[in-house]
DNA sequence: TAGTATATACAACCATTGGTTGTAAAATGT
DNA sequence: ACATTTTACAACCAATGGTTGTATATACTA
């Protein structure tokens, strides 16, 4: 599920562990765990939950957010603009904001409307 | 095991979910669990992993940080799924969302930039 | 150099939970 | 009022989060 993933995760928190000179040991206790079982999130073999996380970033002194760089996609990064609302949803509302004409808006739902009903046949056929 | 914590973000999870308008078969397949399993992890039975927040962050379109932030459910909500939307353009919203296709959208795009066009240039004329 | 302590690695094992399906009740749309 | 969607809850199972035990490096000090 994801090595990639897990594996540079823990990667990272190995990095800042060795640079805060902790052991394994170390920090293994000082967030209530086997330095066995650290070992398995810094190798990458076990998931790390958000709350395991957020002890790993408190014992070492770092925001989360430091352990989680470079897990943030850049394209999810750029596609949020404000609220939720994709790049394209965003054109999409500021060029239906454009047309005044009361009629030709809703005709374009009606059209939307259709184009779904479609698709969500065609899918289950 | 700190159950607190992870009813928290859980619970965040939900709201922006809620925001975004999406059930939670929705968010669920997109992130490839069940729905039930989603459910678990909004009413905080199950942890979460950071790989699976990072995907939820995706599918929901928000930054990893902000299902981190303890924030005030109510606040969010709000703030995201009113947004200053008429009626009529959430429903627009909702139906452009419900297509998955996604040259079919870019094709409505088009389309609605064509017409906003046409608009503009008839006005002036 | 040996000897002791510290740090990391790896295997075997078990309890918990992450994940599933099935069924039922609310909620929503027409 | 009826059909569909959405959410909730229970039972179940495989996977993994977590443990202890042993082995191998890597210091430190006499």
């Amino acid at each position: 599920m994801a090595k990639g993933f897990k594996k540079n995760i823990g990667e990272t928190i190995k990095k800042y562990r060795l640079a805060t000179r902790m052991s394994q040991m170390a920090l293994a206790e000082k967030i209530g765990i086997s330095y066995q079982q650290l070992q398995k999130y810094e190798k990458g073999i076990n998931n790390i939950s958000v709350y395991r996380l957020q002890q790993i970033s408190e014992a070492l002194r770092i925001p989360i957010s430091r352990l989680l760089e470079g897990q943030e996609p850049e394209k999810v990064a750029e596609e949020i603009s404000e609220y939720g609302l994709s790049k394209e949803e965003k054109t999409l509302l500021d060029l239906f904001r454009k047309i005044d004409n009361k009629d030709i808006k809703r005709g374009l739902l009606l059209e939307l409307k259709g184009i779904a009903e479609i698709l969500k046949k065609r899918g289950i056929d």
